[in-house]
RNA sequence: GGGCCCAUGGCUCAGUUGGUUAGAGCGUUCGGUUCACAUCCGAAAGGUCACAGGUUCGAGUCCUGUUGGGCCCA
């Protein structure tokens, strides 16, 4: 048999197939088992809009990295997988395509329609984001993917929403929202961007009233607030009339005056403080309304330092409404969902808000209160969705209760019962919960879960009676409950029993005047339920439905006499998923999702959803700015797997993600004619067309020149266009062609390998060494995925590989394979290391570890132990009550259910690590003094050595290993060499080494290059020995660091020694 | 306005509770086709740890301020 592996790792062909096998096998499955410890992760769900980028490549790289770990340590790691609907983000994109071919709007194919067709996008788009995380090696189980829209959880947000409604949670209310007139549908603040537009500032008065006879007094009373409906609303002719006195201010959005229910200035603003409690008219429509006094929302030092208030159109101005409620009346909202003036705006009504604004300044100049036009630079919101103008709208809403729900969450984080890492996370959670602001849950849109709450309107009480009654459903449950406002009207909530295909029931509602809220939940309500949806909460009696429809048989029916009547009810794979393990996000959902999750979690199931909470870094392109479509610097996931092999972007990504919270991924446009990578800079991606050809870059190495992505255009059609890549992957590609070629030379020298154990007195310094690095490794691999700091372990487990393992063992052991009887020990210890180390990778880089795996389980069907110990165990599942794996009996058949590595602590030898060290340090001086004085690398060199017996004899030991690494013969070691006359030095502290180089070195040369050394050294030893004579040192340090100083210090010292014998040589 | 974070060789980042000579990868320079790997091997150069104070026997590490940058909330 060949044992011989490709020259290079195909990664494309092993993803193909592995991924297939895996899923074939059931490797990723994950179902209740009592006798086992679960580990669960929920992915945070991706939304059906588009296609994964970046960052959720990174999130699912942890995940599946994490989830793989927890696996091969024996656990039943769950992975569940699923979508999100996103409520606008993925309506807005269907209705713009709608408008874009069909030149249709949503109002003009109806609800249903609608709906029916973002159905239809969402499973293309569902299908394409699963396959794609299928492709970065997701071990999710699939069989349980779920949808937030999808049945079992449309039950959860069902019960969930009902037991809140009976609970008092959810209430109506106003609050003044994002609008987007164009879609006509509230959008979330961070649905919203800024941009900066040439606009105007008007400055206007308005006129001071007070009533003919009386306007002291009823200014007066007005601040006591019962009068305060006499004052809004009142035409100047109820006897109001001007005092002469006018009051200006400035404005960006004259036409809002319309809508204006007071005057504001600052309370210590000598300049109105006579004014503050008396009345203006608003010239526009004759309204009089009370000058106030607030010192959030007016600034003396600003324009005139009054503003007008308009509460219903401006946050700010909303906000000072609720301070001052007492004085000035309800908000009086101008504006119809479409963007035109309602009938409060009088003669205005009807018309678009900016043509009123046009007439309104026109008013007001013809009246005499416009005193100047400016033009400004004015910041205005957009929303993300249609790109239009947002407009602050007063609307009605529902709302969760926050109090109680946001208090319970904070507690959970509080007495560690959830745990965020990097800890510093956790502030930003509770500050925000401890706001303990009511949630606004409803949105006004169709593609979402419907709001389960019906209205009707009775005649009588009678009557409401009457209708209850006859409400009565068998199967499930109703809440009503009476209107505030109106006794009358009946706000009906329906539970999850209630399925929308009962016909029957639903005409009836009807008939009765039942008409169901238009609104859809905010998305988040569906997501904050994951947790716990996913695995079939709100049924208790049955596992949850897998992705097929099926039940999930396995666990159904081992239910009869097994262990599993341990859990706590029949749906057994919620009572054994939940709580899950650990939560992996990025830090923007912090609130939005996280704090929503623990919060439902608690109130629904009585537990937290999550024990720890890992937020990963950012990722920011190489000028620290947020990678996205709309900047052209985004970088496709697919793409770099294409170019640089799944597990290379793992591994890459893994050595990136520790406890800082940005990582810079600088990019560049790959020359679609050489692959030559030029940096992307900010020219490029503020790079346009200016009406010319389209924009393209030259590149460096070619001199062709292409074209690329940009936000700004689109390439011509047929010309070649540079793809989108970052050069920081080279280090995760290099590191598997490192472990490739390093296995390809193992298993070459496999041949002929019989298995069989190996004592200890078969091991060598190398294999000692080895043995004992690796197991250091594993322990710090371990310990580092347990601290959530992929980082750190990626470097250890890096740096084994590379540094240790292929510069050093795999060296070492050339002239062992060469050795007949040297071979079967040197072969049984490189299976070991071999065989540990991939388990160890696997979860980094999952594809490269199972093509060498199955290769190594070829040559090396059976493990040796070595001495007494067997090195790790097997399989992942050894411990567990079914074993998956026993095709060879031996060995996993796969990597990814093969046990976790945990070697002997004895393994671990400091001293021999030690002297190992010295071994190396001798070879990189030597291969330095050939380096320096430019000498052949294959030229032979002696070596003398002048040292210590017991090293001299450490030296001895290895002395063929000096042959092999340094092309050198170890001539002599021992206290009685002496420096052979024309020879380069040097010195390692308690060992001097000396290669006579006859006529090859310039002893000048070689002066000035042991005088820089000994300059060097003296520096170090004067720094030492001022700690040493520094009395505060002396009395304050700790012992410990004082012997470290001093015994540092004489090693220094001896070197130093050393060297200057060295120099007194030469001279 | 409130909060969080970042600033270390040309680039991207490590640097554990303050304690020996501040590290790595890439890039750069020099030298290498010995049968695993040029996606490689060997060697070297390159840093007053953003700035200013302070605490301490001792500061890249702790505190205060300044400057520059990112993000979240309002």
């Amino acid at each position: 048999m060949t044992s011989e592996l490709a020259k290079t790792y195909d990664a494309q062909s092993a993803q193909t197939r592995w991924v297939e096998h895996w899923l074939n096998q059931g490797y990723c499955n994950a179902d209740p088992d009592p006798n086992r410890e679960q580990h669960t992760i929920m992915i945070p769900l991706p939304n059906v809009t588009g296609a994964l980028h970046m960052g959720h490549c990174l999130n699912g790289t942890v995940q599946d990295l994490l989830t793989r770990w927890r696996r091969m340590q024996g656990k039943v790691a769950l992975w569940m997988p699923g979508t999100d609907h996103a409520g606008i983000a993925t309506q807005a994109v269907v209705e713009r395509r709608m408008l874009e071919e069909e030149g249709k709007t949503r109002h003009d194919v109806g609800r249903e329609e609608l709906v029916k067709r973002i159905w239809k996008w969402k499973d293309e788009y569902e299908a394409r984001i699963l396959n794609q995380l299928k492709q970065i090696g997701s071990s999710c189980d699939w069989r349980r993917v779920r949808f937030t829209l999808d049945e079992v959880c449309s039950k959860a947000v069902r019960r969930t929403f009902f037991k809140m409604f009976c609970d008092g949670l959810i209430f109506r209310g106003k609050r003044l929202v994002n609008w987007d007139t164009y879609l006509q549908t509230a959008v979330a603040d961070d649905e919203v961007y800024t941009e900066d537009i040439q606009g105007n500032f008007w400055t206007m008065n308005y006129p001071v009233v007070q009533k003919a006879e009386s306007g002291e007094r009823k200014a007066e009373s007005t601040a006591h607030g019962d009068s305060r409906l006499s004052a809004v609303g009142s035409p100047l002719s109820d006897g109001w009339g001007p005092t002469g006195q006018r009051i200006s201010f400035s404005t960006t959005r004259p036409e809002t005056m319309l809508g204006d229910t007071a005057v504001c200035v600052h309370p210590t603003d000598e300049r109105y403080a006579d004014l503050v409690g008396k009345f203006v008219m608003i010239p526009a429509n004759g309204r009089v309304i009370p000058i106030v006094a607030d010192a959030l929302l007016a600034d003396k030092t600003l324009g005139t330092g009054a503003v007008k208030v308009t509460p219903a159109h401006d946050p700010n101005d909303y906000a000072c409404w609720t301070r001052n409620k007492d004085k000035m009346s309800e908000p009086i909202s101008i504006l119809n969902a479409d963007g035109t003036i309602n009938e409060n705006g009088g003669e205005f009504a009807g018309l678009d808000r900016y043509e009123v604004r046009k007439q309104v300044v026109a008013k007001m100049e013809a009246l005499g209160h416009l005193e100047k036009v400016e033009d400004r630079v004015i910041p205005m919101k957009y929303s993300d969705r249609s790109k239009t103008p947002i407009e602050p709208f007063l609307s009605d809403q529902w709302f969760v209760k926050m109090d109680k729900l946001a208090q319970d969450a904070i507690d959970a984080v509080e007495d560690g019962r959830v745990r965020f890492f990097p800890q510093r996370y956790a502030k930003t959670y509770v500050d925000w919960l401890a706001e303990k602001r009511d949630w606004c849950i409803s949105r006004q849109l169709w593609w979402g879960h419907r709001i389960p709450v019906w209205t009707a309107t009775f005649k009588s009480t009678d009557e409401v009676h009457r209708a209850l009654e006859e409400l009565r459903h068998p199967n499930g449950f109703t809440f009503a409950k009476v209107s505030e406002s109106n006794p009358l009207t009946i706000l009906l909530c329906l539970d999850d029993h209630f399925d929308d295909s009962d016909e029957a029931f639903h005409m009836r509602l009807a008939k009765m005047g039942f008409i169901q809220d238009p609104d859809v939940l905010d998305t988040w309500f569906s997501s904050a339920l994951w947790p716990h949806a996913t695995l079939g909460w709100p049924d208790l009696e049955h596992n949850p439905p897998m992705a097929n429809g099926t039940l999930n048989a396995e666990s159904q029916s081992g239910n009869s006499g097994s262990p599993l009547s341990a859990f706590r009810f029949n749906n057994e794979v919620l009572s054994f998923f939940y709580p899950g393990s650990v939560l992996v996000t990025s830090r923007d959902i912090i609130t939005l999702w996280v704090a929503r999750m623990v919060l439902t979690g608690l109130y629904n199931m009585g537990d937290i959803p999550f024990k720890h909470v890992y937020i990963h870094p950012k990722i920011l392109d190489g000028l620290g700015q947020t990678m996205s479509k709309s900047k052209g610097n985004g970088v496709d996931p697919l793409e770099l797997i294409d170019k640089y092999g799944t597990d290379a972007v793992r591994f890459t990504i893994a050595s990136l993600c520790g406890e800082t919270q940005d990582v810079r991924l600088p990019v560049g446009y790959e020359c679609p004619h050489c692959q030559a990578v030029t940096p992307q800079t900010k020219e490029h991606q503020d790079m346009k067309p200016m009406g010319g050809p389209k924009p393209s870059i030259k590149c460096g190495k070619c001199k062709k020149s292409f074209q690329f992505p940009s936000p700004w255009f689109t390439p011509d059609e047929g010309t070649p266009v540079a793809r989108i890549v970052s050069e920081r992957f080279d280090f995760g590609r290099n590191f598997c062609n490192k472990l490739w070629n390093a296995c390809r030379f193992a298993f070459m020298n496999l041949e002929g390998y019989s298995a069989g154990n190996v004592a200890e007195s078969e091991l060598q310094v190398e294999d000692r060494w080895v043995l004992s690095r690796l197991a250091t490794t594993v322990r710090e691999v371990t310990t580092m995925l347990e601290r959530y700091q992929f980082d750190q372990a990626t470097k250890a487990v890096r740096e084994f590989t590379w540094n240790e393992f292929c510069d050093w063992y795999l060296e070492m052991l050339k002239p062992r394979f060469r050795n007949e009887e040297a071979r079967p020990a040197a072969q049984r210890v490189l299976v070991v290391v071999v065989d540990t180390l991939l388990r160890l990778l696997h979860p980094f880089a999952p594809f490269i570890t199972e093509e060498l795996w199955h290769k190594l389980n070829e040559l090396a069907p059976v493990r040796p132990t070595i001495g007494m110990l067997s090195v790790s165990p097997t399989r992942a599942a050894d411990n567990a009550t079914q074993s998956r794996v026993g095709d060879t009996g031996h060995v996993a058949e796969s990597v990814m259910v093969a046990a976790w590595p945990t070697m002997p602590v004895s393994f671990i030898d400091d001293s021999l690590e030690k002297r190992f060290e010295r071994l190396q340090q001798t070879i990189v001086a030597v291969r330095n003094v050939r380096s320096v004085y430019g000498i052949a690398p294959g030229a032979q060199l002696k070596l003398f050595m002048r040292c210590a017996p017991d090293v001299a004899e450490q030296l001895q030991a290895v002395a063929s290993q000096f042959d092999f690494l340094s092309k050198t013969m170890l001539e002599a070691a021992g206290l009685d060499i002496s420096r052979p006359a024309g020879s380069a030095s040097f010195s390692l502290g308690d060992a001097d080494g000396y290669i006579p180089l006859e006529g090859l070195i310039d002893r000048e040369a070689e002066l000035t290059r042991q005088k820089k050394e000994s300059e060097k050294l003296k520096g170090f030893i004067k720094g030492h020995e001022s700690k040493l004579s520094n009395e505060g040192f002396m009395a304050k340090a700790p012992e410990k660091v004082i012997a470290e100083i001093r015994e540092t210090l004489a090693g220094l010292k001896a070197q130093l020694e050393s060297v200057e014998r060295i120099i007194s040589e030469l001279s």
